[in-house]
Order: C-alpha cells, then sequence, then structure tokens
RNA sequence: GCUUCUGUAGCUCAGUCGGUAGAGCAGAGGACUGAAAAUCCUCGUGUCGUUGGUUCGAUUCCGACCGGAAGCA
C-alpha cells in the first residue's frame, strides 16, 4: 500500500502565535503555507484578520490568502475544493506543505477528507425556510425537519435557526438526509498523513492578554480607516468577521471608542475559547505551550516534532502527549 | 470634627416586614459536516465589611469599629 503523502498542519485559537511558527517551520522544512482561516480569504480585511504581512511572510509563499472578493459567497465546500489544488500544487513542487489556521471546521474536514456531497446551499430554499421560521417559530421548522430526519432533528435546538434550515435544504434537495450524508461522509479515508501541531497557553489570562494587545496594535495600524470601508457595505459571509461589525456602532456615533475597542477584544476572546472547545477534543493534536517554553523554545520543539515526523515517526497518531489526558476524549483517525 | 448615605458573587446592584440570598454583565463548560471569526445549549455558596448585643435563630434590628461617598463646619 502505498504511503500517504506526510504535511503538516499548525492550528490553534486565535493570537496564538500560528502565523509566525508557520512560517518558522516552512523556512525549515522547505515548506509553503496554505491558510486555513475562513475570514483571511478576502480581499482587504488585513488588518481586522490579522494577515500575515509580506515581512512576515518572509518570502515563503502562502496560499488561499486575500484570494475572494468580500461580497463574494464562500463556504465549506470551496474551501475544501481550493484547499485540495494548493496542497497537491505544493507536493507536486517537492515541497512540503503546512495549513495554518484556526478554522477548525475547514481543518477538520480537510484533512478528514470527508465527503460533503454536492449540495451546496440554495438561496431560495433558505428564504423561504427563514421566512416560515419569522413565522411560525423555530420548533415548527424542528417538527418539519423530525418528519424527514428525525435523528437530526432530535439533536438540534428550536434556537438553532441555521442548523435546522441546513438539514430541511438537504432533506429537500439532496435526495437523503443530513444524517445519511454525514453518515457517508465518514467513510472516506484521509489522502495525506498529518502533524497537527496546536498552540496554546496553559494560562487562559496570557492567551487573553495576548488578544488584548493585539487589538491596541490593530487601532493602531489603521483599524478604523479599514472598518469604515465596510460601513454600510452588504458582504454577506465576511460581514461576519470580527473587527468591524463591533466598531460600527463607535462610526455612526452610537459609543464610545473605548466601549468599542472592549467589544471587540470580548468578542475576540470569546472566539478563542471556541476555538479552544472545538480543538481541545481532538487527541491527535501536539499541543505547545509558548507561555512555558518562551516563542524560541516553542520553535525548537515544534521542529523537533517535524523533523521526526517527516523521517517517518508515526507521530500522527499519538499516546495522549497532553497531560491532561481527562480532558481528551475521542480519539480516531 | 459633625451629619447623612453606603459596604451582599470578579463588576453593577436587588432582596430578606429576622428563618444564611438572586438578577444583569464578566467568566466557565459543551455542541458543531457547504453561513463556522457564524450559530446554538448549559452553568450563580457568596466569611451578605469587622466585631459585640438583642433573639430559639441576625446578612436583615441595635451599638461600636474599619472602608467608601456626599453635605456642613
Amino acid at each position: 500500500m502505498q504511503e500517504k503523502p506526510r504535511i503538516a498542519a499548525v492550528l490553534g485559537p486565535t493570537a496564538s502565535g500560528k502565523t509566525a511558527l508557520a512560517v518558522a517551520l516552512a523556512q525549515a522544512f522547505d515548506g509553503e503555507v496554505v491558510s486555513a482561516d475562513s475570514m483571511q480569504i478576502y480581499e482587504g480585511m488585513d488588518i481586522a484578520t490579522a494577515k500575515p504581512t509580506a515581512e512576515e511572510m518572509a518570502g515563503v509563499p502562502h496560499h488561499l490568502i486575500g484570494y475572494v472578493r468580500p461580497d463574494e459567497p464562500y463556504s465549506l465546500g470551496r474551501y475544501l475544493s481550493d484547499a485540495g489544488a494548493a496542497v497537491e500544487g505544493i507536493l507536486a513542487r517537492g515541497k512540503l506543505p503546512i495549513l495554518c489556521g484556526g478554522t477548525g471546521l475547514y481543518l477538520d474536514t480537510f484533512l478528514d477528507n470527508r465527503d460533503i456531497g454536492e449540495t451546496g446551499g440554495d438561496p431560495a430554499v433558505r428564504a423561504e425556510l427563514s421566512a416560515l421560521a419569522a413565522e411560525r417559530g423555530g420548533a415548527h421548522l424542528l417538527s418539519l425537519l423530525a418528519e424527514c430526519d428525525p435523528e437530526a432533528a432530535a439533536s438540534l435546538h428550536p434556537n438553532n435557526l441555521p442548523r435546522i434550515i441546513r438539514a430541511l435544504e438537504i432533506c429537500r434537495t439532496a435526495g437523503m438526509t443530513m444524517t445519511e450524508l454525514q453518515r457517508r461522509s465518514r467513510e472516506t479515508r484521509p489522502r495525506y498523513a498529518c502533524l497537527r501541531i496546536g498552540l496554546t497557553c496553559r494560562d487562559r489570562q496570557v492567551l487573553y492578554d495576548r488578544i488584548n494587545r493585539r487589538v491596541d496594535r490593530m487601532f493602531e495600524q489603521g483599524l478604523l480607516v479599514e472598518a469604515r470601508r465596510f460601513l454600510g457595505a452588504d458582504t454577506g459571509t465576511s460581514a461576519q468577521a470580527i473587527g468591524y461589525k463591533e466598531l460600527f456602532p463607535c462610526l455612526r456615533g452610537e459609543i464610545s471608542l473605548e466601549e468599542a475597542a472592549e467589544a471587540l477584544k470580548q468578542a475576540t476572546r470569546r472566539y478563542a475559547k471556541r476555538q479552544l472547545t472545538w480543538f481541545r477534543k481532538d487527541g491527535r493534536i501536539h499541543w505547545i505551550y509558548p507561555d512555558e517554553l518562551g516563542s524560541e523554545g516553542a520553535l525548537a520543539r515544534a521542529k523537533t516534532l517535524l523533523q521526526s515526523f517527516l523521517n517517518g515517526e508515526n507521530l500522527e497518531k499519538p499516546a495522549l502527549l497532553d497531560e491532561n489526558p481527562g480532558k481528551t476524549r475521542k480519539i480516531f483517525c
């Protein structure tokens, strides 16, 4: 059986130092970086999404950054094909692909090579179901879902409209249920052997301090000017990005700059917490703690891991390296 | 120095006509398969400032003391 190509992924919560680590690893191992970030894909939103600057990239080729117009719709499906093309291209050039980002859904779906089917979003169906939800409520939608996909319905809360709508959309347009689609998606095997390197902090407060400081720096770099360009623009998916929507009330003169800055920091902290929740359950991640090792120590640790992995060691499914085994529940491959 | 108000969860406060207390925010945990930086769920025991007194029983009433605020000298 042919050995799978070996690749690496640098992941973790926002502001944990992924960008710098990925670049350093790419320099050390002749790699190229593939972003796994649902917001850095957009053009223009440079400061808010903390895109790596040309200087930070240090000549290392980066893919899937700033290549989508903010008014274009984007979704998981497009990411999977774009990331696949990018990784294949890098491998064809004989280089090491290094995924880098904090969008857990994109990362996992790509690395696990899940087949999510051909059913994209259908705006007409979504609009119709949204209207129905506004009129009759989420519980009603959920009862409709229970008729065609009781299993999915049982796992959804009536308030979680986007998920209910998506599950109904699949029932109507995919010729199968969400439950069936998900079951099938788990049958595919990963295309790559991937070393997952996770960055986080032992002390949550250290991460939050980094976030707060980074937001301050964003203001210094001109975040307000950048945000003003998006004020009033109807930009679909990209409008979900943290960084502008929190500042709009300030740009409209409704709240002070201090209040807006605080709101932005808080939204970012909460986002980081959700990312941690997502990654925590994945026992395949090799965690590195810069707040304990220092950035030099963290880099050294990561290089050692990656070197061993590329030498053929089987690090793909680690015994729990994390010293908090109680928190690592699921291990699967 | 005097008078008045005030001291309850990390913060802002509510409340107990005496039977050891609850909201908002902050925060924590979780879910997540084509909107994911989105969306959604769950979670509140704290010397009720300290110390005496009254009482079967005090965070609640009374006194003193220690913080804080305002006013008057």
